[in-house]
DNA sequence: CTTTAATCTACTTTACCGATAGGGTAATAG
DNA sequence: CTATTACCCTATCGGTAAAGTAGATTAAAG
């Protein structure tokens, strides 16, 4: 199941790429609109700027904002920095793969081919949705 | 991620399958064969017995068969037994259905809808495996 | 230069859950 | 009766999600 984190932080990234201009919104106003805690989302912006995601201001005035054009973020690099793998299980991700203590062959594991479908009908779907996709 | 439950009740389940006769296997040989904590494996072959998954016998002689042909059972059901909901989100769950305190309204939540699709599919792949397709 | 509004950083807390260990009970075969 | 095996209950240990709390830092506005 996907943590809060992750949900908080893809609802707060459409909801910046809902902004017409581009100028920095405030935690408060998106935590306000979209019903989540201050200091929750907070962290998690913060989290997204250092990804790369956003930029913020400091300041009266200051907030987030987005870097780059919607078109151009993908949902699988968002859920991969949010959420983490998109595989089930470490032994099937490509990008945090980790050997199974238990398994003592990966090709012949029954587990590990079921789980490999699985992963790259998630990935497909998650890198053909960008975030301009998913925001309206 | 897949929880250590899940993946060692599939493993089990398939060594189970791939046993020619329909004699009982004791926990221990599941155990040290799949290199799996007995104590752990224990624990999972009760609730798939509870779950009409298995069938067992005690005393000497005795074990854990499968009730079931294996091309009858399919891994959606086995999914749901031992990890729970599909869905990444409860909001997205048929069988463990639950509303979102955040979200004023479904159809309009972004995350929701990407989620929906990343279930459909994955939802598709388990159903279209039985244990006998998983087991060799 | 001072005030104010905002982000940034760090620590703490609470609760739960995954994974496993231990020990005792009940049934069954020989 | 005895050995064997599943059954069942409890406890523990560690990790982590989801916050909550307190203060530091930065930058704009007057």
């Amino acid at each position: 199941m996907l943590s809060k984190k992750t949900k908080y932080g893809i609802k707060a990234l459409t909801f910046l790429a809902r902004q017409e201009n581009q100028t920095p919104v405030q935690i408060a106003e998106i935590a306000k609109s979209e019903h989540i805690s201050i200091k929750f989302l907070e962290s998690i912006l913060l989290l997204l700027r250092h990804s790369g995601f956003l930029g913020a201001k400091k300041g009266k005035g200051g907030g987030y904002y987005l870097i780059k054009d919607p078109k151009d973020i993908n949902m699988a690099h968002v859920y991969r920095i949010l959420e983490g793998p998109i595989a089930l299980l470490p032994c099937v991700s490509h990008n945090f793969y980790e050997k199974c203590d238990d398994c003592v062959d990966e090709a012949s594991c029954s587990v590990h081919r079921l789980m490999t479908e699985v992963r790259d009908n998630t990935l497909m779907i998650l890198e053909n949705n960008t975030l301009a996709d998913v925001s309206f």
